[in-house]
DNA sequence: CATATTATTCTCGTTTAATGAGAATTCAGA
DNA sequence: TCTGAATTCTCATTAAACGAGAATAATATG
């Protein structure tokens, strides 16, 4: 499973592989075989690793991250980063866009708002770092868009969706229609579904291996939802999502 | 602030002092005066890391773990790890010492139980990952006696310390002077100070660097306090201790 | 807006370490 | 004790890191 071939050792990319066994067993002899690095190589770069303490031998055939390393990182904060990283995208498209505009990823079937960058008029509800229900925001829609099947039917069965708004839906089925709408389109809207006067239109943002990773979202209460203005907007959110895609 | 010198790119060196510096900015030039590397030679360093998916570039002069790679760290558990890491010696050191033996550091003024090795007789109460209090058990008072004076007046300050026993010291004076004469001699006894029936022998475990992690105890109804039977134990734990404090 | 300053990238010859293959050794379990 | 697997070692080859200096890009300052 190679990744971005780096012109350094490969100590790098054994260090990555290793981390990214989800706390499970690493295995050298499985891992020489899938990787192609040999094996007394392989032995070579965790040397290297184990040395510089980023790594430690538990068993055998065991590796883990050190956990003085572990330790090292605690205080990092992957959403802080993430925010800090995006929140100025946000800001210079703010510029060009009148709503307030936020990043969100998923957490727990909610969404976690990780950048927000308000702009003039009214200053939002919203905070960073707060958790919205999933189902009825425009960040939520376009997330649960991207689920497996069988995530998202835990997720439609699992909780009660309260009615917000008017506009709230609150049966399973329907949301599930407008999830699969979302995803057909491209985009996702909460049309005054969280507050009565709010509408937002949000996009995915998509790293270039595919995965998505947040969305973007533009807020307002002036927002217009009709053809060409609504076009616009998905546009220049494609935009940022495009530049956020990019830089991660 | 040259680490161990390790036989590869300075680009581990340079990964572990980005992420050392808890959180706060790094900056290529302060770093490239204080470590050496010169400046061009360390973008090279970071543009590596970047690349690998390590570090992220959030602004100019400032660099942070990638959320990605922080992300990645999340499953894994450094006292879990170090847990791992240390019981296989708790086993091996068990069948020498008839008591059950501890490992345990100091988290938030408690002492968390990081391994636990039993020992034939009874099954003792305590299990991997709980918290006790410090001041009473042999473990703590090993660690609290490693403080800084104001982290220990700050301890003795804040908190009451309840009478568990009979035995149990629980005036901050007398606990400090515990603390003291326990630093003095290099062990921690907790002498029936948390159940009646219970007797308890801890030494430190400390790096080669000099800083202390830890601590190892042996705990059993049948430990008797008098001269050489201490003495033995005391000798016998700090093997233990030396053994762990090589391996990490 | 022009300029000064600082951050970042590039170039190149040199040095050093990573690499692959294979053999040798150590280790854990039967 | 023996056996297969895990880990370390050896060595010639190749490739990358290295240092120094210059060049460019990005920001701050007046």
């Amino acid at each position: 499973m190679p990744e971005t071939d780096v012109p350094t050792g490969k100590a790098l990319r054994v260090l990555q592989d290793v981390i990214a066994l989800d706390g499970s067993p690493f295995n050298p002899k499985d891992y020489s075989a899938r990787s192609g690095i040999p094996t007394p190589n392989l032995y070579r770069h965790l040397e290297i690793l184990i040395k510089s303490g980023l790594l430690v031998r538990v068993r055998r055939s065991r590796y883990l991250p050190h956990p003085n390393f572990l330790k090292l990182l605690e205080p990092f904060n992957a959403q802080k980063v993430l925010g800090s990283i995006i929140r100025p995208l946000l800001e210079q498209a703010a510029q060009q866009i009148p709503a307030t505009l936020h990043f969100g990823v998923l957490e727990n079937d909610m969404v976690t708002y990780v950048a927000k960058v308000d702009n003039r008029e009214m200053g939002l509800f919203t905070e960073e770092n707060i958790q919205l229900e999933a189902y009825c925001s425009a960040i939520g829609k376009c997330l649960l868009a991207t689920l497996e099947p069988e995530k998202l039917d835990d997720y439609l069965s699992a909780f009660e969706f309260p009615k917000l708004t008017g506009n709230t839906l609150t049966d399973p089925k329907a949301i599930r229609q407008e999830i699969i709408k979302t995803r057909r389109r491209g985009y996702g809207i909460d049309n005054r579904e969280i507050l009565e006067e709010l509408v937002c239109i949000a996009v995915p943002v998509t790293l270039n291996n595919g995965n998505t990773i947040g969305a973007v979202s533009a807020a307002s209460t002036l927002i217009d939802l009709s053809g060409q203005p609504r076009k616009t907007i998905v546009g220049q959110l494609n935009d940022i999502a495009e530049k956020i895609g990019n830089l991660l």
